[in-house]
DNA sequence: TCCCGTTTTTGATCTTGATCAAAGCACTCG
DNA sequence: CGAGTGCTTTGATCAAGATCAAAAACGGGA
């Protein structure tokens, strides 16, 4: 958590929300020509499936507007969200056939799309373009992993309170705004959502949300309004470590 | 799990357990040479920490013999493995300055390393070990998500199955025998490193190996040497789909 | 405005796995 | 051979979170 994921806001791309133009921020103007012409728009209905876990795969893209999620079920039904993916995050798998996971349109979606033998091939004739995703990639296996400490590890208070510190973070990094004191945002899962993506219940999520309402630690306007007094007080009770990253 | 890893036995790289051999079979011998003269040896004893998260990183390299293990620690103690490293297995991150989590020897272990900053410049220079790299890696991120999968929702008797099941399938896969029937293998981790990496406590652990012992789903000759009678038995109890994996 | 369906909150109880505690085993070393 | 040490197993109890069950709050039409 203490490395900020390479998204838009911390890459010279511009204003251009979609995630290849981060991409695209080493190319030569060639490179860019040839993306440009390649992209088409696609949009996704809050609670609708974008596509199938082993659906064959016809296109990359990435998210520009909405939140989607990454997601698993098991047979008899029990369910965990594997990934979130926020604006600029980029969505599929150059080399591979189908998709491993399911992906859901958490709220409405918009993503932006290339066909995928395409944007192989430039994979493969692209050095920059291939370290690039490398990076991207590198980064979200790390995030997963962090992840895997909260599910393994952290109490339903602690899950609770990280996820409202990591959506708050980077709520304030596409906001240009620092991620202390007080901050306000949109909640862009439902609590049933929150429980499928922090290992828990509805029930126990619902709970601890209101158990760090009544303690001052966050305010709750409706259900997904939510503003955090003291962003430092959330910290505490995440239980990742609040120094800034050790030694270096 | 329906997808193997791309690891040496399913990728044309003759006999060398080196990762990076996966990564050349797709190489000029230009590049092979090149590789070739960089590499160095390094063993570590088992339990011995190879490199802690925040280090800087001077190498890359990957697991020739032995198992080692990713992973991470609050303030607390609490600590989660985030990832298992088996021979022919990726180490380090290229592009990135410090190691993300600490990396530990589960038993001794021989790396095959190479100089990071040389390394970073061939992948630079040669998209087919850049594209290369990205499969390896994405093929990283979906184990890392199945995971998750395990650490949200399965229970202990799953968890321990699944494990099972993984190290079994694995270690067939390396003797190039079928992942069926009767299956041998000695365990790499100590009850403690399981729970470490399960997200149980090592007495959890202890009970559900015992149980499934006494069902008769597994043999225990001593506390390491583990027998399968019959790995559908034990397939059947992790809770994974087990037809083979949908359509296609 | 009032209804109706959905989402969320809250309550009561139960279960799984954690915790605390004590043996049991296998190995090494003196 | 026997004590010591580091795993591992087993037992007893506890507690966090799941489950079952209602009630409350919200939201969006008609």
């Amino acid at each position: 958590m203490n490395t900020a994921p390479r998204t838009l806001a911390n890459t010279d791309c511009g204003d251009c929300p979609i995630r290849y133009r981060a991409v695209c921020s080493r190319c030569e103007p060639d490179e860019l020509d040839i993306l440009d012409s390649m992209k088409s728009y696609k949009t996704y209905e809050a609670g609708q499936t974008i596509c199938w876990a082993g659906d064959h795969l016809q296109y990359v893209g990435s998210v520009v507007e909405g939140v989607a999620a990454l997601s698993q079920t098991m047979e008899d039904g029990r369910r965990q969200m594997v990934g979130l993916l926020l604006p600029s995050d980029f969505v599929g798998r150059p080399g591979r056939e189908t998709a491993p996971f399911d992906v859901i349109a958490a709220t409405d979606v918009t993503l932006c799309l290339f066909h995928k033998t395409p944007f192989e091939e430039l994979i493969n004739s692209t050095p920059t373009i291939a370290s690039r995703l490398l990076e991207m990639t590198l980064d979200e296996l790390d995030a997963a992993r962090e992840w895997m400490l909260l599910l393994g590890r952290k109490t339903a208070r602690e899950k609770i309170a990280s996820f409202l510190a990591i959506i708050a973070r980077r709520n304030a990094v596409l906001q240009r705004k620092p991620a202390a004191g007080r901050m306000e945002f949109i909640l862009p899962l439902s609590r049933d959502a929150m429980a499928d993506y922090l290992g828990l219940t509805l029930e126990t999520v619902s709970r601890q949300m209101s158990a760090l309402k009544r303690e001052g630690l966050i305010e709750l306007h409706g259900k997904r309004q939510i503003t955090i007094p003291d962003f430092a007080m959330l910290m505490n009770e995440t239980g990742d470590d609040t120094d800034g990253g050790m030694l270096s």
